[in-house]
DNA sequence: AGGCATTATGCAACCAGTTGCAATACGGTC
DNA sequence: GACCGTATTGCAACTGGTTGCATAATGCCT
């Protein structure tokens, strides 16, 4: 559970309100971390409740219903304190390649229609970050922050363009009459365990 | 939604009891789909009941409690359905990059140790794979089935050799004096908005 | 015979994330 | 002045996943 975490640091890097930490949470963080508008505005409140944040009240804000948060110190050192903390990584959930593996099992079923879906968002999301690195970390010299949000970055690129790479050689493969006519062929032999309610 | 389906083809991979396939998902298809043995039981009653699997009675098994599940047509069908569906690929949640960007904007607070730690997990599951590649398919010529699963595991491979090396360049990074000290000299010209409670 | 690990199944409560809906305010357009 | 897009906040219901607990049979060790 770090939502409240991603959330406090989010607004420890500018203070706003729910809805422009809802559009932030669709680029920058939300590449690594997603949340709708109304996971946000609940966590805000929690936060809240625990003192981690409050409302900025002063500023020519009052107008209209907008409320800008920012971090309390009990925030920070909570957000400290996670940080240190050693965490689990998230549990992999990769349908695809439970869809795969089911076209192992029961025949060609068109994945590849699928696959060539993905490797479009793949290649959407490294012209993105591309983008973000030619605008945000050309410079030379990069500040201690720059460096490890640019280290971030990497690693999204470094992820993209292996599954960039991966996919195009699944497709050209799963393509191949050679996986076709060969599958087929040699089926039989393999270990197929077929149980079927009549 | 997807859990359903992961179980069907595990299922006609091998007719399985709920125990069988709860222990089949901390590896082989948990790799990339993970399931606790309480999804696993509770999903089974609701596709016994949708009429996609049944229990096998016959055969030796009824000495004990067990209960051996096969795929029904109906479940067969359900399956093919799904793989030819488009689905979105599942959201992101990676809680070190977040760990790093708060990191970033607090300062150093010993998300290396962390690092380290995640690092040490990809390099074992990278052995593993490892290893299932030298047992499963080191062979000449696969069948298709064969071929595909090969193709996941090689998915599997490329990503888990990209987070290490990740990693690693990360962990050179963070622990060069060149990021402390340039780091903490740059500061005051980089855009940093602090807002905090007294 | 008693104890313990493993196999095997399941309920109940909870928590995080998703979906659908709703309301109000602001600013511009036809 | 009615209409529309978008900013802005929020409730309620639901679903999928997690955690803690309970139970019973099997088989092995001592």
């Amino acid at each position: 559970m770090s939502l409240p975490h991603a959330l406090l640091t989010s607004l420890l890097e500018k203070a706003s309100s729910g809805y422009e930490l809802a559009r932030r949470f669709e680029r920058s963080i939300g590449y690594f971390w997603k949340a709708t508008h109304q996971q946000i505005y609940r966590e805000l409140g929690r936060m809240e409740a625990k003192g981690w944040i409050a409302v900025t009240s002063e500023g020519p804000d009052r107008r209209s219903r907008k409320k800008v948060y920012h971090v309390l110190e009990a925030g920070r050192q909570a957000l400290r304190e996670w940080v240190s903390e050693p965490s689990h990584p998230m549990e992999p959930r990769e349908d695809l390649m439970v869809k795969l593996r089911a076209d192992a099992i029961i025949g060609p079923s068109g994945v590849e229609d699928e696959l060539e879906r993905r490797l479009a968002l793949h290649r959407d999301l490294l012209a993105d970050y591309r983008a973000i690195e030619a605008r945000d970390f050309s410079r030379p010299k990069l500040a201690r922050e720059d460096v490890i949000r640019y280290l971030i970055l990497r690693c999204g690129i470094a992820l993209e363009e292996t599954y960039i790479a991966w996919s195009e050689e699944a497709l050209a493969t799963l393509r191949s009459p050679a996986t076709e006519i060969f599958g087929e062929a040699t089926k039989p032999g393999a270990s197929s365990t077929k149980q079927d309610g009549k």
